[in-house]
DNA sequence: ACAAGTACTTACCCTAAAGTAGGTGCCTAT
DNA sequence: ATAGGCACCTACTTTAGGGTAAGTACTTGT
């Protein structure tokens, strides 16, 4: 049991942060606004730059093309472009990436619920107004 | 099938918008580094104030009171305070609060799988070294 | 008398994240 | 000839999220 040496104490201390609060190692890597929603519409298939942009129009191109940088980098997105002119980008998950397609999923789960409880909340306020 | 009157057309954009991507829903509500670290520590149980913040040391007070208020006007938190002295403030997740445990789950068991992935990964690298 | 613990609140500051608005190079369609 | 689509890049500015440090009110422990 020789592997790991110097850098054992990172890992120790990694390992304890993460039995402190996993969720901070998740959100070091995915905290932030755009990024889950970003995953959200790769986690529904490979897309290209141009396809992302369209489908979150409120997001500005550098911030998109900015948090693409930072997944691929984090490992969790992968890069693909063919050399032809005009250029194809493809983005699709990495297995890191589609890893979270659990958390993703449960986002969008919860999602539905929440707003087809206020739909209902609205039905039952209406119908006991009279 | 009266119900939803004028404020429908806002339902009706909610459902677009949520068709579109349900997680910028997510996000509104919690958004940010900080709220599903407190989320995770309150799924792990009723909490007091300072039992928080010792829970997430790196947490500064204001950040914590502030998310604490979020999230109670957002309904995922409920303060319950026993009016005695020194105060007794205890925190718990409502109904909705509870509907994102799966959201908090699933993000810790991707950061436990990360965490044992880059271990292996790192034993496997030292041995092939010699 | 003084420190420490409870659960906050307030004022000030700073920085990092995000928005604005341009440009690049190359091609196709009108 | 000009506009538009592709996938970006860059400089500048704004904003909001977060940090620092102090104070509040009341009580218990030493």
């Amino acid at each position: 049991m020789t592997a790991i040496k110097e850098s054992s104490t990172i890992q120790q201390n990694k390992q304890f942060a993460l039995e402190q609060c996993p969720v901070t190692y998740v959100m070091e890597k995915i905290g932030g606004y755009w990024k889950p929603i970003i995953l959200y519409h790769l986690s529904q298939g490979d897309k290209r730059y141009s396809e992302l942009r369209r489908a979150i129009p409120a997001i500005t191109e550098k911030m998109l093309i900015q948090h693409l940088k930072q997944l691929e980098v984090d490992d969790l997105v992968l890069r693909e472009s063919k050399p032809v002119v005009p250029p194809f980008v493809t983005y699709r998950l990495t297995s890191s990436g589609r890893g979270l397609i659990p958390v993703i999923q449960a986002m969008a789960d919860w999602a539905f619920r929440e707003v087809r409880g206020e739909f209902a909340d609205r039905i039952h306020a209406s119908a006991s107004e009279g």
